[in-house]
DNA sequence: CACGCTTTGTGAAATCGTGCACGAGCGGCC
DNA sequence: GGCCGCTCGTGCACGATTTCACAAAGCGTG
């Protein structure tokens, strides 16, 4: 009972599902459902079966032939393996648009990653109040990250001080990044770093458009998540 | 002259490098670069090398050996692969916080997707003006969408509503989607649909964050785009 | 004009991720 | 208690992607 260890290292390509499946399972057991099938999940989840049975694998064997899965039980692993049984605070740099729109957006407390802080360099930023906190000044970003054990940092500023925005978060002790601007970050080793950019989202549709264009009229499923026909 | 047509396929990954090339070449082409050899191109992007020049091979033979690429041309390459040589108007769904912001943030437009319409269902947020755009009524999406030659939708609603959403677009004519609600999406073939979701990028942050904390303290970077050692 | 240095473009190998097919295990029924 | 039907777990083949390694090809120099 005491902390299974890590079973094996989970191929990236998992653990970029298993938030999928969470949501999915979480809402599932809302609705008040308590088994499910791989092949139930994959439907839900547009994918393949066999795929949604060997990412589970790769956590044990919770399943039951014949049977399913357990969705509550399902639930508590897939959350203890992203490490979502206890809260992550984040702290947002930068509270321009962007950082503002962040730390008002209810959606990171309701899935477990309060917003512990807010900072930026614009005297007539600080001190006022965004999504219910108040900004503060980039050098108190150590003391933030003490006091409330941030790992997890969120650049919302401009790209010019982005890299800036990075070094101050790693020096403050920050081991995560989650970077939407549109820039290459340079970190330690250690340091986990992914980056959110709208704009090349929308290049890749453009790309999938022009394609269509130029080609004759084809079906081309994007990368990411796909719909299925209904 | 006449728009040489596409080549061959490009493999998915490469189209997702793209993009990021892509802004990479444009910044050292303002900042008076001329020429970029594979590498240095491979170490601004944190990519290797020989990636590099596979993707950009793809293109075509564009660089010349001995020498590099030349920037500007390459710069034309890509945005016509990608097909940025034109805007791509783009509609929001959505009026609530996040499509404000959306709207409001200048980012879409400099970079060629101009922000056609907004549409929302509230009565209350209809013909208030965001970020330069009067928000209309959903019902109007046809007509938007007709009038401004809109290929691309930007569901920025709540996840219940984001379905409907969908469907909307897609009656309208929409045939790429950018999603921000974390739902998947059921589409028709022939709809490409990317999705952004802020709580799955953080619940892969906070995986390795739990598996820094479980095993020994080993870095593991990201599957997305990682930092190098400065 | 030939040589040597540099850097591209690309086969081929290695790695990673996906999907299929099927044996194994479990619950329910007779 | 044994049989049947269902669904998981996984070995295997396949396809996509990454990386390596090197021949081909410019460019500058003597």
């Amino acid at each position: 009972m005491a902390g299974q260890r890590t079973r094996r290292r989970i191929p990236e390509a998992t653990v970029a599902r298993l938030p999928e499946y969470l949501k999915i399972l979480a809402d599932q057991a809302e609705a008040g459902v308590d088994r499910i099938s791989s092949d139930g999940l994959a439907e839900l989840a547009g994918v393949n079966a066999a795929k949604v049975r060997k990412d589970l694998s790769y956590l044990g064997s919770y399943g039951t032939r014949g049977v399913g899965y357990e969705v509550a039980y399902l639930v508590y692993q897939i959350r203890r393996e992203l490490g979502l049984d206890h809260d992550w605070p984040v702290v947002i740099v930068g509270a321009g648009n962007l950082g503002q729109a962040l730390a008002g957006y209810g959606g990171f407390g309701e899935r477990g990653f309060p917003v512990g802080g807010i900072v930026d360099l614009d005297p007539a930023k600080i001190d006022t109040v965004v999504g219910g906190q108040r900004v503060r000044h980039l050098d108190d970003l150590p003391a933030i990250v003490q006091s409330r054990q941030v790992a997890i940092g969120v650049i919302a500023t401009p790209s010019a001080s982005a890299q800036s925005a990075a070094d101050h978060l790693v020096r403050a002790g920050v081991t995560s990044i989650l970077n939407f601007a549109p820039v290459v970050l340079a970190v330690p080793p250690g340091v986990t770093v992914r980056k959110v950019d709208l704009a090349v989202e929308l290049q890749i549709l453009s790309y999938h458009e022009q394609r269509r264009a130029t080609n004759g009229l084809r079906a081309v499923p994007a990368d990411g998540a796909r719909g299925a026909t209904a």
